[in-house]
RNA sequence: GCGCCCUUCGUCUAUCGGUUAGGACGCCAGGUUUUCAACCUGGAAAGAGGGGUUCGAUUCCCCUAGGGCGUGCCA
């Protein structure tokens, strides 16, 4: 048989840090196993599901490369076989109509709270503490409707809901792939709405009639969907249905060890990416919070499709930390290929400066290297500043100091042997610079901190020879003139 | 309230009864050095608490504490 998994976001907002892992986690196994992944957007909630919601999503699963096999499912289109599934179980008596009001429902819980409050605050004799605390219990109880065993409608138009009728006693096991052996006994299980009182399907109906027409092998969810498996197993077992495999993965948290806020957890995988994080870099990072492969860190996307098993997944919640993230962002982006390092740096740095071609030029000769000096692409980007300012360029305090009169006059002489050099090649401008030094008994501290000054101004960038071939011969000589004048008008 | 799940360095994790409890991020120190990084070497840093089971528990069981999830005519 082959793997069906499935990723089932509901469009409520945007694909969030732990949707995206989920839907990884999906889609590794179905690649592993060589199965198929499929993605059904739950838009059963008409009033908070949104076109925007849906295209955030698709486009943060396009983005990390976790595209589905087939196009999605709308589950609200589905909403006649739902119905005609409830009918069903309503025909061979798994199902029953359910009279009682929303309004009832409402005061009942009233009640509880109200009970429960009255024995905390510890009115009356212990007796009547104890009897209201079994009856706030009574009330709090998986809710099992009067109507359940065929009791008359209160009139012949009163509106009702399709209840599945729970399993009556005995335990309700699941043996789930994360989780191991776990059960409820059945009375934990309330009667289950599967039709609203305007006939539509609710949640619960609608994720097994669909998980099950879909052929979905195995359901890799959230572990918050854990209590609510036992709620739809006996969905299954009414239509006599085979369940599929369930792995209930562990939520991810806050740095805080909190739920994830609005500062950082329900940041859609859009921001990451305006945060310079790439796909490969967020999907290793992703992967090792909560699953691990040995002592395995660094993991490209095809070693984790062949690595991918959910016994490797645990069952504790994990953090959120950006630093590691930085970190193994860094380590993809790195090894990232020159084009696509290029194009991304490029776009980058252009929200916030238009470059010219010159400079463009110089990011692209310098792009192999320039990959490396950062973790994100803002961070390679101003590591490519030096190649974009234009001259005469600014000197800043800190790298002023470098140049002192003797400095300058070696810088002068450096000048000139630069210019006499026809072959600008990196190889050959570091074979220059080290003869520099060597003819005239200097260390490469006596001449390497004003050429940088001359030529960067102060920003951080790699070697010098680098540097200068980067730069080109005319452009270098013009950074060093230009300093080379400047300092000479001042004195 | 009730039910279910979870708990190893600050963080992510390894360990599947016997280890000096390993690795990674971060941190600290040293090295390298033409800026900033990177890199190299070294270091500090953990089994929530209490009971059991066992020759032996981080590992198995129970209790407590802490955290999470569920308990909707939301998904």
């Amino acid at each position: 048989m082959t793997v069906i998994t499935r990723f089932a976001p509901s469009p409520t907002g945007f694909l969030h840090i732990g949707g995206a892992r989920t839907a990884l986690f999906n889609w590794l196994f179905a690649r592993h196993h060589g199965g198929k992944f499929l993605l059904r957007i739950e838009d059963t909630d008409h009033k908070r599901s949104t076109q925007e919601a849906i295209d955030a999503i698709l486009a943060g699963m396009k983005w990390l490369g976790l595209e589905s096999d087939e196009p999605p499912v709308f589950q609200s289109q589905r909403a006649d076989r739902h119905v005609e599934v409830a009918q069903q179980l309503l025909a061979n008596g798994k199902a029953f109509k359910c009279y009682v009001t929303p309004e009832e429902l409402a005061e009942r819980r009233e009640k509880a709270q109200e009970l429960l409050a009255q024995t905390k605050a510890g009115e009356g004799s212990p007796e009547t503490i104890e009897a209201k605390k079994a009856e706030a219990n009574a009330l709090m109880a998986a809710f099992r409707s009067p109507y359940r065993d065929g009791k008359d409608a209160p009139s012949d138009d009163a509106p009702y809901v399709v209840r599945l009728r729970a399993p009556d006693d005995g335990k309700v096991a699941l043996s789930d792939d994360v989780q191991g052996n776990v059960s409820i006994s059945a009375k934990e299980i309330d009667d289950l709405i599967l039709l609203r009182a305007d006939g539509t399907p609710t949640y619960m109906l609608a994720v097994v009639v669909d998980d099950h027409d879909m052929g979905v092998t195995q359901v890799i969810r959230g572990d918050d969907h854990l209590t609510n498996t036992f709620r739809q197993i006996p969905i299954f077992e009414g239509m006599g249905w085979t369940l599929p495999k369930y792995a209930h993965i562990p939520l991810i948290h806050g740095p805080d060890g909190a739920k994830l806020s609005k500062r950082h957890g329900t940041l859609g995988v859009e921001a990451y990416k305006d945060m310079g994080y790439i796909p490969d870099g967020l999907k290793n990072y992703l992967l090792r919070l909560g699953w691990s492969h040995g002592d395995d860190e660094f993991i490209p996307t095809d070693k984790a499709v062949e690595w991918f098993d959910l016994s490797g997944i645990n069952k504790g919640a994990s953090r959120m930390d950006f630093e590691k993230l930085a970190f193994i962002n860094g380590e993809h982006l790195h090894r990232l290929d020159d084009a696509t390092a290029l194009d991304l740096l490029l776009k980058n740095a252009q929200k916030e400066q238009a470059l010219t071609d010159a400079a463009k030029s110089r990011i692209e000769a310098a792009i192999a290297v320039l990959k490396t000096r950062g973790q994100t692409i803002p961070e390679i980007t101003s590591a490519s500043q030096f190649l974009i300012v234009e001259r005469p360029i600014d000197i800043n305090s800190k790298a002023r100091k470098k140049l002192k009169p003797q400095a300058l006059e070696i810088l002068g002489d450096l000048r000139n042997a630069l210019n006499d050099e026809e072959t600008w090649t990196s190889d050959q401008l570091e074979t220059l610079i080290q003869q520099f030094c060597d003819t005239r008994e200097l260390s490469l501290g006596q001449v390497g901190p004003q050429l940088r000054t001359a030529l960067t101004g102060g920003l951080p960038a790699p070697d010098l020879h680098l540097i200068l071939f980067w730069l080109g011969k005319a452009e270098s000589i013009g950074r060093i003139d230009d300093v080379l004048e400047l300092m000479n008008t001042n004195i």
